[in-house]
DNA sequence: CATGAATGAGGATTCATTCAT
DNA sequence: AATGAATGAATCCTCATTCAT
């Protein structure tokens, strides 16, 4: 049907913007990306931009929905299937880390744009990273307890350590994904990770 | 004297563009602070924001530079000052955790606009906040070298365990600066901190 | 169609912006003129000026474009052509300054601001003029070359006699252009001007 | 007397601004110099500028009136002086030449100001411009009068030829101020000048 | 649906000039 | 007389967004 062939050109002008633009988020960063750099880049005219989008804002949240559904298929449901079983909690976590490790991959653009803006002032963008990382605290958090719950964790302020463990990862993927650092090793470096977490540093 | 009162008086507007200044980069982030903001608010002329201030930046550097000193003075020295004695390895890291603590309160200002700030880009200022952190990894790295010589670290990935570190303090730092969060409990926070970097959170 | 229609419209504002500009730049002078007051006397958004030019002088530029393909149509292609016959060098001459001159009329605005404006300092503005005097001695210097080879004209510093002649002209072009002196009998004084040149003021 | 001293540290002051700004001009041309370098290069304060001249304008029209001083006193009453004897005439062309080269290489500064700004738009700078170049016509005509009166120079349009005797000086002098051009064969220079003023170009 | 010309608010910076000390 | 801090008008330029075609 004409119906869906427009449907399709439609939806792949969406396509072309949303890749276009995630490349020069990467680039530039979200904030020195203008309009006029999308427009120019994708080949599109001024006015087709909004007829997908109504602001540079729309692009990133379109991002960040996939990289949520992508975690809640993930992760987020990882703690329910995953705890049940008798594998040992290390092995659990490292395999929690691979599986973020593989999301993180998938949906590079995004997740760099989330870990090179630190969310402090009040525009919409800086709410949108604020709310992930709160998300990711809680997520953090709710398994920390529930590992304390269930005896594996030493009693501890969550919250706390859910802040830290965030905030660790994040420079982690930060310096991934910025600098190219571990980029071959991000397995073994994964494990050390969660080793540090369960053991800390100290000689016994 | 004559010229001692003008003096005064013009490094009293230098003072009250800095607070104000601050006050703004808090309120609004560093970068959606317009030199229209900080005329307004401090009720000067549009001219004389520039007799004290070339640009943005330069207040902002400033504020850095004031915070670099403190640094250097009560926390950069400290490893060879206290890394002689028999103080327990574990006091010693609670102790140093203070003095940082005794400085982030002290340049508030400073350090919620580096906790709160955006360091991909390529901005002057992105580069300041940058160039912070990684001065940060790099005392955390060498502070964990020496460790690991001295036989009080397990041997890891320095820099890996350095970024993390880095990065989970700064979280809470954030946390703490922007919502108020532990406040009246950084102290006992820092020292969880401390114990948790030690032994990690597995039940033994 | 209304490709074409768009298309009409923007060439319109485009020329009503060069016929403008070139008003004004005839009223208070190149340097005086301000993107402000072009668009207060166009009536154009201040956007909309920028869509058409980055910068004042590229106005000129494009004025000073059509100048060049006028001389380089009609002038310095005249040397080539016309020394070959057999007319007087005397008559020559004066061809070439009546085709000066007839450029020079469909050109008013631009050899305007070239006659009037500062060739001193070094903006990008006085190098463009710098530029067209230089091209005009080295052009006059040529002919005067070839005038003195061929015999027609006595040995003489050819580029002392090409400064004297170029300057020579401008001042009686910035005359005519601003005072409107001679605007009725320009053929005439060209030939006077011809004459002078061959044969001085002496009395003989 | 107190007074004097006075005075004469006044005076010291006035000629500090007047040589300082002279130097300015020349290296950065006159719209280009802002009262900022001026008080900037010679160590005075802001408002110390203002007790002396009012505006740059100022400035230039001392220079200027020096300049002309120097004329009244050198050129304009050569003609009356020297047209009387027997000389001939080439020879009291060339020796007010001299003359003119004399003056103009004690004012080298105002002079080059004078050449390197055709005055076009109507700032009070660009008049005072013009009224230079005005006044230089008008006495070029007025001797060129003379000399046809008494029978030294064939009749021609004397307005026109001073038009082109001024604009032709105007750019010889232009060519040896800004490049250096002709600097150590000037007076040769003018020789060859009154000769192609006299005699013209042409083979006879 | 698509286009792209037009808009004007918003932000940075410079500079001549004044005026209290 | 001298100072230099303060002023604010003037200027340039960018960019998200609208709307007629």
């Amino acid at each position: 049907m004409k119906r869906s062939v427009r449907e399709a050109k439609k939806q792949e002008k969406r396509t072309l913007i949303l890749t276009t633009t995630a490349r020069l988020f990467k680039e530039k960063g979200y904030h020195a990306t203008t309009i006029a750099d999308i427009i120019r880049e994708t080949g599109l005219a001024r006015g087709t931009f909004y007829l997908y989008f109504r602001e540079k804002q729309e692009i990133f949240n379109e991002m960040l929905k996939a990289l949520y559904t992508s975690l809640t298929a993930g992760v987020w449901q990882f703690e329910i299937e995953k705890f049940q079983d008798r594998e040992s909690f290390y092995n659990q976590l490292v395999a929690l880390g691979y599986r973020l490790l593989k999301i993180f991959r998938e949906h590079r653009e995004v997740v760099q744009i989330l870990v090179s803006n630190p969310a402090g002032a009040d525009s919409a963008f800086d709410r949108q990273v604020h709310g992930f990382y709160t998300l990711l605290v809680e997520v953090a958090r709710g398994m920390i307890e529930r590992g304390i719950e269930t005896g594996r964790i030493v009693p501890h302020d969550s919250k706390l350590l859910s802040l830290i463990l965030t905030g660790g990862l994040r420079e982690f993927v930060f310096q991934w994904l910025t600098t190219g650092l571990y980029e071959d090793e991000l397995e073994d470096k994964i494990e050390q990770i969660v080793f540090f977490f369960m053991r800390g540093v100290e000689v016994r």
